[in-house]
DNA sequence: TTGTACGCGTTATCAC
DNA sequence: GTGATAACGCGTACAA
């Protein structure tokens, strides 16, 4: 029975599945069987049900399910406060396709911000050990844990994005970021370019790392030691990616030996530092090369338009989806941890020969 | 009694109200109390409860109390789908302020994207009309209505943002998108420029309208005709707004009596717009002044810096939860339904006097 | 195939 | 100030 009640400021509360089972003659259970299991009831009776359904406007209680078989169907991504920074357009392009995807499966999608302050953390674990969320997409590092709870006990099925966190056992998404700057980095060398810049991001973290990594293979590779790339940037205390290109710049400036070629690992660093370096008389790509990171679609209205290493976005969200999805249905651990998915380098005019 | 299994495979579920209270020595109800209105129980009885909750590492089930009191604490956001495109780090920004602001209010961030398909209306409607989410942040100008329901019909709270739908009864918060542009064509007036194109969005929206008056107003203010303008843009079927930019460039090639000013009404038309302008020889701002909107960090960055009106997403995401949160507590209407952020125009080198 | 009865975990209403 | 008890709306054994 509808709580509606005419008197106005009560609340309104839409009818009940006790609405529908007195219009269509039938109990509540049935009714209960005809909207989820449409086989296990008469076809006659599930249709008479689904009309008082529709002619009442009847819509299942979420909660009440929820509560009910124990489980909701909200999915959780954890965002680092980090992440929002920049002209990455990395949040909007995963969000929309994690959420595209979940939607499909029957999910929502919530949003949980990670800072670096305990109540953030509290929070995340509340919706988490509340029953609010029946899954966790995590873009994060580090895991939430206060007072001994952690997201990693909470026996919810985590799937980690951009981070790849197979070590401690968590389902990964990544992209060959190593393999795929090594590439660039072999492309520059191929250029004639024999000392380097590169741009690192804000942490020491694991995409720095193997960013890094990449380019030193390079240079192995073909027979340069370390000290043919200078290191910039990797200020923790800078979260906007521009700011750290305009630094990068004014070391560049101090520099005594100077690289010909600048990789940077992300395009608004690259983008910054581009201005600033013109801004001093220099000419991209005459006087210095640049390839960057993220696959931002303004590099390519960038003077002179940026090469950049494109992240399958659309295709990682889907992934980690899929995984996640598998992982609370068939409760089987996937067979593989880290998931790669292969990111692109775009060549744009941003690189060319090294003038000397 | 919590229903640990020690065997694996079955689901795990925390601690409930009744183990705290059967390690306090309490009754479920004085547990209850206790972590809900504080005041109203002993001081050392809630003592003894905090500890229990905590020892056992109790968190409230979140579904068992939405479905309890009937409300619960998800506040949705709609997104239509072209938001996402772009540079105009608009939705990060939007997110993030909004989810802080939901969060020290104890609410919690569903996202909602509305496409143009039924599917997404209807998932849309069901998250309003199945009690899961308390109240709605629209970025749209459309309401969900399928099948008799809709959203405005849903008895739930609901915030316009960005657009004004004041009109129609929805609290709204908005930019001074008119008067913004008014004072920057004046700028542009009062450099010298005569002749201007006008980048129009992608639908005839209310932005659209908005920014395009403020233009014909700075004109009839300078006492020129509403022929001063050119119109580009405005096709619906262009989600990026770098595609516009383009196809506007085009336009303006093949354009007889050449505007010597471009009002763009996104940053990303206004970048790849500047490209092809000058990829085609011409000079900015020398031959072409340029200012656009949305205030994008990297407009900083081009070549050269790219004025824009700069849109305060920050202030205008708090101003939407405070109407949307005022709104669900004190069910009484808002003194004003149109709520004004003031936006800003940031003067960089892309203007400058005409040539001729 | 359909109906009855109970429980999910919490809060609110009542007595005590 | 505290405890027993009845809901909240739905799903699911079990019985019919």
């Amino acid at each position: 029975m509808s709580k509606n009640k005419d008197v106005l400021g009560e609340e309104q509360s839409g009818p009940l599945m006790a609405d529908v089972a007195r219009l269509a003659g039938v109990a509540i259970s049935t009714v209960s069987r005809a909207l989820a299991n449409p086989g296990r009831v008469n076809e006659k009776t599930r249709q008479k049900i689904d009309a008082a359904a529709k002619q009442l406007g009847y819509t299942p209680n979420a909660m009440a399910r929820g509560l009910r078989v124990g489980k909701s169907n909200i999915i959780m991504i954890v965002l680092p406060g980090s992440l929002y920074y920049g002209a990455s357009q990395v949040i909007p392009q995963v969000l929309q396709s994690i959420n595209k995807s979940l939607i499909q499966g029957g999910y929502n999608l919530m949003i949980a911000n990670l800072d670096r302050d305990e109540a953030s953390e509290r929070h995340i674990l509340d919706l988490a050990f509340g029953g609010t969320v029946r899954g966790a997409i995590i873009l994060s590092s580090k895991l939430p844990e206060v007072d001994g709870r952690s997201l990693a006990s909470a026996g919810l099925p985590i799937v980690s994005m951009l981070l790849d966190m197979s070590e401690v056992g968590l389902p990964s998404v990544v992209t060959n970021d190593r393999e795929a700057i090594r590439e660039a980095t072999n492309d520059l060398l191929g250029l004639g370019h024999r000392r380097f810049l590169y741009l690192a991001g804000p942490q020491e973290n694991y995409h720095d790392v193997e960013r890094f990594a990449g380019v030193i293979e390079a240079l192995r590779g073909a027979g340069l030691p370390e000290s043919a790339v200078v290191r910039s940037g990797g200020r923790l205390d800078y979260q906007q990616g521009f700011n750290i290109g305009l630094e990068a710049a004014d070391d560049f400036g101090a520099l005594g030996d100077k690289p010909t070629a600048v990789i940077a690992t992300s395009d608004d660093m690259a983008i910054s530092f581009m201005s600033r370096i013109q801004s001093m008389g220099l000419k991209i790509p005459e006087d210095l090369s640049i390839v960057s990171f993220d696959g931002s679609p303004v590099c390519a209205f960038c003077s002179p338009p940026l090469s950049t290493i494109e992240q399958p976005m659309e295709e990682m969200g889907q992934t980690a989806v899929a995984l996640l999805l598998s992982a609370i249905d068939r409760s089987d651990k996937p067979r593989q941890l880290r998931n790669v998915i292969r990111s692109r380098l775009i060549v744009r005019a941003s690189m060319a020969t090294p003038k000397a």
